[in-house]
RNA sequence: GUGGGUGUAGCUCAGUUGGUUAGAGCGCCAGGUUGUGGUCCUGGAGGCCGUGGGUUCAAAUCCCACCACUCACCCCA
């Protein structure tokens, strides 16, 4: 069996077995992304977060103003497309939607605090490769509403929650302040201000960047790039007080909750809307794409939206992929695959029809029943059963039909005991309660 | 967008200095057992050897182009 179509570039298949894709990737089983989806919902559950669920497709204006006209997933990243006179856009993150969504239906009249959670797909026109592809999967939160130290430190607790159940050790967290928009925009004339002679040695895109967003040059990787900026003005030494207040409140909760962190003062991050706390989650050893997570605060992006009230938030985005990656490299136990509890093999048309009906009940009643639909011969049946890794096999042929009684054989051990039909559903309900404790 | 790597069965991979009908292991299907799985034995199905062109009596093998996948840079989850 073949086709000639497969899937598009950078996006994959999540099927019922785990499988390697042409680089050795592992693409994990669809069991194990449920568990992860179920682990991450649990965690947010338990931290009091409420799921929002936006659309995929968004107005493509509100990821321009929102990530911001300069970044690269603006310029280049977008699968972005036209239909009649409306601009569309596969979401690229889900920070600005979840604020489109909060501002349209405002959820601030629910009052309080809006502590939201998401978990969905994103796109971006990227080139594919280890932990990046096209379309990839996110899971976060957005604190709505609160300005105060501890959103920041919740937002980063209930991170690290989500990656301990998971079993997840050994991450680096990364921490820095950018400050007020107002005192950035000061750091950023000064930078610019100190690279501008220095434009000619700059990299290609470093002096593209020294125009629009000066602020990234700081995470170059180009080593003379970075020898230049070590006499550079420091974002740090523009961040006004009230900021660098905020910071040490927030560096003192984590320290009270025992999260060890490490301060990076060239932590940027690509995205415009960042003030105040950043932070970045990375996994050693993952090659290119280390960081499981990132966040901060966004106090500006709701009025950048069209607020005409200011919404502090702060919030992070993990992406699975990466989250998959880190579980791989630290050979994290997965959870198996569910398996039947019973397997029913049936000999004859009579049995055949015989099966089909009690099959329908026993699953009622709740049981994991599996059969075979294509009426092979018992010794295949048994071998399916076998396959599929059911604890019990029911034998039903003529001479079960008869005694009105079912065979019921035990797998491993290969012990059979005859179970008549009336009591059947209590019987092997019994049997696989014993199993499972 | 820029570099590097790899394309042979569902999967992992052999395939000699170019030489008949392209192989193995695992998996799949069936039989050995007219009603019993896992081990074993036997058989079977399954390949445009990534695509196109070139060299040659002869190409999976040599050359060129293209495509796909992948890793990395950039950036990000």
């Amino acid at each position: 069996m073949s086709t000639s179509f497969q899937n598009i570039r950078g996006t994959f298949d999540i099927l019922p077995d785990a499988y390697s894709d042409d680089g050795g990737t592992r693409i994990a089983p669809s069991a194990e992304w449920r568990h992860v989806e179920t682990t991450v919902r649990d965690v947010m559950r338990r931290h009091n977060f409420e799921e929002i669920r936006t659309p995929i497709l968004e107005p493509t204006e509100l990821v321009a103003r929102g990530v911001g006209e300069s970044t690269d997933i603006v310029q280049k990243e977008m699968f972005a497309f036209e239909r009649g006179d409306t601009q569309y856009v596969l979401r690229p993150e889900i920070t600005a939607p979840v604020v489109r969504s909060f501002l349209q239906h405002h959820l601030a009249q629910r009052g309080g605090v809006q502590k939201l959670f998401y978990l969905g797909p994103c796109f971006r026109a990227e080139k594919p490769q280890k932990g990046r592809y096209r379309q990839f999967h996110q899971f976060g939160i957005e604190i709505l509403g609160a300005d105060e130290a501890r959103a920041d430190a919740e937002t980063i607790a209930v991170l690290m929650a989500i990656c301990e159940a998971l079993g997840l050790s050994d991450l680096d967290l990364r921490l820095n302040t950018l400050g007020t928009p107002e005192r950035r925009a000061e750091y950023v004339e000064a930078l610019r201000g100190y690279l501008e002679p220095y434009s000619d040695e700059l990299s290609e895109t470093s002096q593209r960047r020294l125009e629009r967003n000066p602020l990234r040059i700081l995470d170059t990787k180009v080593e003379h790039e970075q020898k230049l900026l070590r006499d550079a003005p420091q974002l740090i030494e523009f961040v006004g007080e009230e900021s660098l207040a905020h910071y040490d409140e927030v560096k003192g909760l984590l320290a009270d909750l025992g999260i060890e962190y490490e301060e990076d003062p060239r932590l940027v991050r690509g995205l415009d809307y960042y003030t105040e706390t950043t932070f970045e989650l990375e996994h050693p050893g993952l090659g290119a794409q280390s960081a499981l997570a990132g966040g901060g605060r966004y106090d500006r992006l709701a009025e950048v939206l069209g607020s005409d009230a200011p919404v502090p938030a702060v919030g992070f985005a993990a992406g699975m992929e990466r989250l998959f990656l880190a579980l791989d490299a630290a050979a994290v136990d997965r959870p198996e695959s569910p398996t039947p509890d019973v397997f029913i093999a049936a000999l004859g048309d009579e049995a055949e029809q015989w099966v089909f009906r009690t099959t329908q009940e026993l699953r009622t009643a709740g049981l994991h029943v599996a059969h075979d639909l294509k009426g092979r011969s018992l010794k295949a049946q048994m071998k399916e059963a076998n396959r599929q890794n059911a604890p019990y096999t029911m034998i039903i042929g003529g001479n079960e039909l008869e005694a009105g009684a079912a065979t019921v054989k035990e797998m491993e051990s290969g012990a059979q005991e005859e179970v008549g039909f009336s009591e059947l559903t209590e019987v092997l309900g019994r049997l696989v309660e014993a199993q499972k404790g």
